[in-house]
DNA sequence: CGGTATCCCACATGATACTG
DNA sequence: CAGTATCATGTGGGATACCG
């Protein structure tokens, strides 16, 4: 669904994000959370499945249990991550994308769409660049 | 153009980036240029005109000398930012967008709506979350 | 199993001063 | 005007140990 909430609260007239002085807090707002070290491999990883921590822990990289726990907290703060537990013994929990989660992950596959498509011409300027500075 | 570069390097049968192993490390590139403090800032600034640097750092928030002499160095070593010097008295340095740099004001458009779609719902998220933990 | 608490350091950014 | 050099600092993140 593309339907906008709180319109009210903008600009009349302001139909797309337009990058001028209005959207660049909304973006660096973006960048914060998921610009950190394990953000986004945590989320893609959701993308794939539920997961219990230490499963995650295995899959995600050589990501330590203090940074899971710290990146799952942040996402689960934002409504991106929902944590389950079910009170056995030993205890279980799982983590989940939620739906606001995984429209994070469609900008993440522009970005990465983004990414593929640039990433040799942009390994060539700054070998270029690095070359000429020497 | 939407032609795939080197398509040859990817896996068969890859079409879009999926967010699996694969693109994590080309998101995390991005974030890396793009995630710091100032790019966004400056990325969308120069979307707007041509600047020179003392009217750049006019423009951009209070960014520092320093900050700005950095951030611009590293855009234009990944061909973002284009630095034309014109050798007058006093010296005239002109910065502008590439192309590719133009590219990428269209992603961070795509990262500004959703920003802006979920914002709110955002705010919500973190203060029940707060509330709850105390 | 699923975490939290502490300590520590590298690095990103800021402040300030100086230069061609 | 358009920077660079130097020093100071706050914080993100790793290592390690401990807890329910």
């Amino acid at each position: 669904m593309a339907v906008t909430a709180a319109g009210e609260s903008r600009v009349p007239g302001a139909g797309t994000p337009d990058c001028r002085e209005d959207s660049r807090p909304l973006i660096r707002s973006v960048l914060e959370r998921i610009g950190d070290k394990w953000s986004v491999s945590v989320v893609c990883q959701l993308g794939e499945s539920t997961y219990r921590f230490n499963e995650l822990r295995r899959l995600v990289n050589p990501i330590t249990q203090r940074m899971l726990s710290v990146t799952l907290r942040a996402l689960e703060r934002d409504g991106l991550v929902s944590r389950t537990v079910h009170p056995t013994m030993p205890p279980r929990v799982d983590y989940a994308l939620t739906g606001r989660g995984l429209s994070l992950l469609d900008v993440l596959r522009d970005l990465a769409g983004w990414a593929d498509a640039h990433a040799e011409e942009i390994g060539s300027s700054r070998a270029e660049f690095d070359a000429q500075a020497q």
